[in-house]
DNA sequence: CTGTTAGCGCGTTCAG
DNA sequence: CTGAACGCGCTAACAG
């Protein structure tokens, strides 16, 4: 069976092509009974309209972009969901690139997206760009654009992140009032700003605490899990005193929890530990982990809305439509860090 | 900025559209001279050809469609992450479609794909999947399909899976040779294949070592986690006698743990578990799940190179291409199942 | 209410 | 080696 198109439509019916085409599409100046009657062999033939000469005709793709780092990832999984939820109730199909979190390949990726491929990119940086200028093709293509999570601050459009700072801050106030004196931070990256903020905030509460940050107890992790684990623990060994961990992502708290037990440092007896992660995960963890638990959803689908409002009323993102969405610290039962 | 066309750069140029469309795509019959000035040019005006319209033009899209379940899941985000990978290898786009495991949902996308949006699908079924018709749709255009995991067994294409049967026979010996007696499986859906097969190795596997299959120890899996786990607390209760749990997806093994802390049965002294699963959260249970891995990874990889071949040589997929990739069983050192 | 015409941007004849 | 012309399938402006 063969691709049916307009004009097979129009021959069938001896009609012009345009008529179908309005047809089809509902137009009010087309008499009641032609409509049906298109309709109707339409649904017959099965026939579906080519989406590409659809796009080359309208300039638009009906299709956004989404560049992340990696999918197996709780919270870039969950993410993905909202996004391509709200991408589903505009009509909107979704194409997914990832970077495994190297600069060189975002770069191509979004240089080639700056073609028309995609109507608006929703994207969470690799940790390790340091050169922007990939995105500001597509920014001086107008193609609308929402960061979130790992954002890019030197861009100027909407970017979407939780309370970084404050969870941060809560996340080490939370360790400091279940008695750690020394506080290890496991930071996912020192150049993106979402590790910066978690970072600051884990600073100041030690500060308004009376503690002054040990340089010594900041672990850099990597994109390799099981070096991560072996950081921790030398980090552990080294560092005998430690007695709470907070970790900046989830990997990073699997790779403590994992390390403790190999070190057979009980938790949260002996050290305690808080991470930002996914809610299942943390309850199926035991002793259950003490959790920041973003709003991946949410923040997917949050951002996709921004992209969406830009997209159908054709407008430029502003940055002051950013937004922090709040993020809950989420005290399990036995894990008696409470 | 303007995105530039074709037009623009032979303006600029002076020379012809096709000319530049030539020297561009590197044809043998432009002048080494000219194809320099043309890429110079392109080069610097940031030049990126419509995709669109050149999908059009020569009715390949090069981009696939992947249809699964879900994403927030370690089976399917390592499955995207393969089948991205290959898709990369060869320069192609990939659409992503999530079913929620709704059937109507499915029709729906699969249906529009039958478009020409995509030159090929990768696709997972949804459980509740009956009619099949809107995949017919797709094999009438000569639209290359390939099923993995969850697939379709009445449509004469290409599979990948995991040797379920084997994996469910041996999953169920090893519990048997653990000791077990009362063995209780927690069937994904009755419709899917790969839950028929794992439950028919099971059944062989008990009936050859001499038990009889207990219908009173099958449970049937929903899409609400914690329903599953009230469902296997309920069983617990209702066979005390249960001393072993074969979960056929990891979702259903992480409820059976939650479960047995409610109910406070030990595992593994008083319950053992085993269950197809990602080995990363295996490892993080505490104690370790003993596991029936699948490469779930190489499933992405494998079902998109079958893909490949077929779309780019212009081939229908044979269902002789079908594959069954080994699954490993991993017993974890202090699950002492073993 | 319907048909005719003219592109969208690109690749591919066919001429020269 | 290069240019002119056509059409992929669809939508939209313009006629009638």
């Amino acid at each position: 069976m063969n691709p049916v198109n307009l004009k097979q439509l129009a021959q069938e019916l001896n009609l012009s092509v345009s008529t179908v085409s309005r047809a089809l599409s509902d137009s009010y100046e087309i008499s009641a009974t032609t409509k049906a009657k298109v309709q109707e062999l339409a649904r017959q033939l099965g026939y579906e309209p080519n989406p590409y000469a659809s796009s080359l005709r309208r300039q638009k793709s009906k299709t956004i972009g989404v560049v992340i780092p990696e999918v197996a990832n709780n919270f870039f999984s969950l993410a993905i969901n909202g996004i391509e939820e709200v991408a589903r109730e505009n009509d909107y199909h979704v194409l997914i690139y990832l970077t495994h979190d190297d600069a060189a390949q975002e770069a191509t990726i979004v240089q080639h997206l700056a073609s028309g491929r995609v109507d608006g990119l929703l994207a969470s940086v690799a940790g390790a760009t340091q050169d922007f200028t990939h995105f500001g093709k597509l920014q001086a293509r107008r193609t609308p654009m929402v960061f979130f999570d790992r954002v890019c601050e030197e861009f100027a459009t909407a970017k979407i992140t939780t309370d970084d700072y404050q969870s941060g801050y809560q996340a080490t106030q939370h360790l400091l009032e279940a008695g750690c004196r020394h506080i290890a931070h496991l930071l996912i990256s020192d150049r993106l700003s979402i590790g910066q903020k978690r970072l600051q905030g884990y600073h100041d509460a030690l500060q308004a605490h009376g503690f002054t940050p040990d340089p010594t107890l900041l672990l850099h992790g990597t994109s390799d899990k099981d070096r991560n684990q072996t950081l921790v623990q030398e980090l552990l060994q080294q560092n005998p005193a430690i007695d709470g961990i907070f970790a900046s992502v989830e990997t990073l708290a699997m790779s403590s929890y994992l390390a403790c037990r190999q070190l057979g440092r009980r938790i949260p007896e002996d050290v305690k530990i808080i991470s930002f992660s996914n809610l299942e995960i943390a309850d199926l963890l035991d002793p259950p982990l003490t959790t920041i638990a973003q709003p991946a959803y949410e923040m997917g689908r949050e951002a996709a809305r921004i992209l969406f409002k830009a997209i159908l009323k054709n407008r430029p993102i502003l940055p002051t439509q950013s937004q922090e969405l709040k993020s809950k610290l989420i005290k399990r039962r036995s894990t008696a860090v409470l």
